[in-house]
DNA sequence: AAGTGGTCTAGACCACTAT
DNA sequence: TAGTGGTCTAGACCACTTT
């Protein structure tokens, strides 16, 4: 026996461990080492990626997942836990492992940082401005990893809270993946987008980056948000990704901060 | 034997958790637990706080660690993987675990945020404009956790890139922990204020709350930065936390975004 | 009662660092 | 060569959830 994993069918999977623990022996000198539950944590990602285990679902136990890589329960518990740190799996005891999901009330706030100064957060109303097919910009093209003139979607909304007119969002959608994205639906589905784009066309995002700048409002954006012109905002410019590092979201958004503030926690 | 964790000095410790594992039975029932490895974690970060062991210096090894609580590597394993995931120390392989430290360079850009839109980051030059003893007002010393009209340092600098003045900085200290504190000081040491409170005052940061905002520069804040009147301005106010969740520190940064930019990471 | 994740132990070998 | 953290295993019991 050695560390190299198995995969459902028997058939092992490179690179191979130079093996460790009571029962491995060293057999490869491969190129590049790694971890057994780094290897067993890629597998799993694969599944998550593939859609074998789609949002929501429940992943197969940690017993079962040892039996069918042939490895160590604590081996799979090592690279769910990562998993789990990362927010692509949420553990539930005496219940299982599930794939995680925007549908929840928890992962409400994951993306969006606007918190009121006094009181508590709760999610603002949408109002969807405009929808449209346009060819990509080559910025746009740039940060989504297309081809510059690639279709994509754009989408322009406000977001009030208690009906005071707070964020105006811009987004641009690669064109491949949201084909049926419409105005309609968009108005139709309550709650973060990010729900919407989950369960209509399949794409989870799984982390954001993020780039903060202060601008002044012109008069576009000061009618849209009904505020005078050079009031200052927050441009927030975020690029979304998916699995496998794959960015499916370009966002830009401008807050008025006068009731609210962009809170981030150091550690 | 049960799992309650004695001391060095061997004295029991509450609360203790019902027991588990191959030598552990279970002997109490306390109204409340907690996993063997979290009250380890705890003893850990008391020595730390205490500064039994320093910043920079090192941690006792894992099997020395285990023999003085009394339980197994594994459990003090567990313990030290969140106080690293944490950031309160460094593992090396082959060397130890050491306390974290502000005097590295891996840590210089944690609480600095702002990196430039092209180019590698690189750390800002300082410029103390003032440093005075002052009472706190009431909005800083809430902040702060200590009684409003006690004594503050308050500071003032502006810090710049490549010669560009781009942040302007305001602090808060509580004057009861940075006594010796004078512009001098402050301007002798070079790199992040925050080894400068590590190694003089003691005074280690652990993690920090932010609240950004978008602000205009009014004619005081566009002189020190030698910007226009109105310039768009990203408002920080961070409060800073050692060990135990005390605030030691309040700062309110304010941000040119012309050539830079605050980058988050969401996950 | 059965199954799940959560904790704990004991022991082995590996990779890295210092002496 | 010795000591450190890093990985892996095997097995036990606990807490929680569902049947």
């Amino acid at each position: 026996m050695n560390s190299s994993i198995p995969t459902a069918n028997n058939s092992p999977v490179a690179p191979t461990t130079p093996g460790a623990g009571v029962g491995a022996s060293s057999l490869s000198a491969s190129p590049t080492f790694s971890p057994l539950y780094q290897q067993i944590k890629a597998l799993i990602t694969q599944s998550l990626q593939s859609g074998e285990w789609k949002p929501g679902e429940l992943i197969p136990s940690e017993m079962e997942l040892a039996g069918r890589f042939k490895v160590s329960q604590g081996t799979v518990r090592k690279a769910i836990d990562e998993l789990s740190a990362e927010n692509l799996v949420v553990r539930r005891q005496g219940k299982g492992t599930f794939v995680a999901t925007h549908h929840e009330a928890r992962s409400q706030f994951r993306f969006l940082r606007l918190a009121p100064d006094e009181g508590v957060p709760h999610y603002p109303e949408n109002r969807i401005i405009e929808v449209k097919r346009m060819r990509a910009p080559a910025e746009v093209a740039r940060l989504l990893d297309i081809k510059s003139g690639d279709s994509v979607v754009f989408i322009r909304r406000v977001q009030s809270f208690s009906g005071v007119p707070t964020i105006l969002d811009d987004l641009w959608l690669p064109g491949s993946i949201f084909k049926g994205l419409t105005a309609e639906r968009l108005n139709e589905y309550k709650g973060p987008m990010y729900g919407l784009f989950e369960s209509e066309f399949g794409t989870h995002m799984i982390r954001a980056s993020e780039q903060i700048r202060a601008v002044c409002a012109d008069e576009a954006v000061a009618g849209l948000l009904s505020v005078d012109v050079g009031v200052p905002l927050l441009n927030v410019e975020r690029v979304s990704f998916t699995y496998g590092d794959k960015p499916v979201e370009l966002r830009r958004g401008l807050y008025l901060t006068v009731n609210h503030h962009y809170r981030n926690e150091l550690s």
